[in-house]
DNA sequence: GAAGCGTGGGC
DNA sequence: TGCCCAAGCTT
């Protein structure tokens, strides 16, 4: 069971900077017999879903890290906070605000009976503010909806604001053990590489991309949710965007695209993010930084107009905060939303 | 479907 | 240094 430990392998050249030379081997010659039983070298190079299911779990039984939300005894309510934290956020940047937040706001109905204003300030630098805002919002429906209990469907899940796809189906399946495909840019990109053999996913594809992880996706439960986990932690720690680390992939026996000899990509690249020196993001956050050192105070228009010289850009940026709901004009002066 | 949305770290 | 990337979601 401890999978692919062994090496049968010496030539792992993905290391640091490209993976030009590695001609990989092709031989699909010693797949996995045709029937019955795999054993364990074999299992290492199949293609069958089941194999590759096996070894991510083995690999996550034994290589996971540490992190507060595999905690035994952690809620429901935990998972959908850090998900949340986590959408478009390192780990590492999250653990500190989680474990605070969760001291604050140990239920959804604590977080409901604060401000979304303390919620926004207690964000901190996590980054893309708004998701506090989401997050508070859905604590609200929670409580008037749900009866305070985070729920379990994905449907219901989903008709949270803040929640999408993939924080629907990682609650459901990570707090409550249900069975669903999870699909996040970790898993995009093993999948690409390990059974497409491509470089790089490419633009995500909803439908398409959930089709191919319930493919792979075991069908006993516990199994099931390893398996996402796994798949997960592996796209985030090995199976990097830059830099992989093929020499420690439990797939690497069996993975396409080291069999192909790590091709670079081809495909349509995922639109590349604007500068953000000099953006309307960069002023928006000045503003908001400054609005939470202050919070609860309120801050003058002339203090804040002053962390920015483009008066017009200023101006549009103070008027988006308060268009999303990130920012509300007092009698004296601007503050983190109010109520 | 593309664009907009924060912030910080790695190479 | 500048660019890419990070457990996405909404419009």
């Amino acid at each position: 069971m401890i999978g692919s430990g062994d090496e049968d392998e010496t030539s792992d050249r993905a290391g640091s900077s490209g993976h030009a030379g590695s001609t990989g081997r092709a031989d699909s010659s010693s797949r996995a017999g045709s029937s019955g039983r795999v054993s364990s070298a074999d299992r290492a190079e199949s293609s069958d879903p089941a194999d590759l299911a096996g070894a991510v779990i083995s690999w996550f039984a034994e290589n996971a890290r540490d992190l507060p939300w595999r905690r035994p005894g952690f809620t429901p309510w935990g998972t959908l906070v850090s998900e949340f934290m986590l959408q478009q956020t390192p780990v590492i940047r999250v653990v500190p605000r989680l474990a605070e937040w969760l001291e604050r706001w140990p239920t959804p109905a604590a977080l409901a009976a604060s401000s979304p204003g303390d919620a926004v300030g207690a964000w901190q630098s996590l980054g893309y503010p708004r998701r506090a805002l989401w997050l508070h919002a859905a604590a609200v429906t929670i409580v008037e909806r749900h009866r305070g209990i985070v729920p379990r469907e994905v449907d219901a899940l989903l008709a949270l604001p803040g929640v999408g796809d993939y924080t629907a189906r990682a609650v459901s399946a990570f707090a409550y053990g249900d069975r669903h495909p999870v699909v996040d840019t970790n898993i995009r990109r093993v999948i690409a590489r390990a059974v497409q053999g491509d470089a790089e996913p490419g633009p995500p594809n909803g439908k398409r991309d959930l089709a191919e992880m319930a493919a792979l996706l075991p069908t006993d439960r516990t199994d099931a949710r390893a398996f996402n986990a796994g798949m997960m932690e592996l796209g985030a720690v090995v199976c990097t965007a830059r830099a992989p680390k093929c020499e420690l992939c439990p797939l690497r026996a069996s993975c396409a695209w080291r069999a192909a000899g790590y091709p670079e990509f081809t495909g349509k690249r995922k639109t590349i993010q604007k500068k953000f020196e000099g953006s309307d993001r960069q002023v928006r956050g000045l503003i908001l930084a400054a609005l939470r050192a202050r919070h609860p105070e309120a801050v003058s228009h002339a203090v804040l107009s002053a962390l920015w010289p483009d008066r017009l850009q200023f101006d549009r940026a103070l008027a988006g905060l308060l268009a999303d709901g990130l920012a509300s004009l007092t009698a004296d002066g601007f503050t983190l939303p109010t109520s």
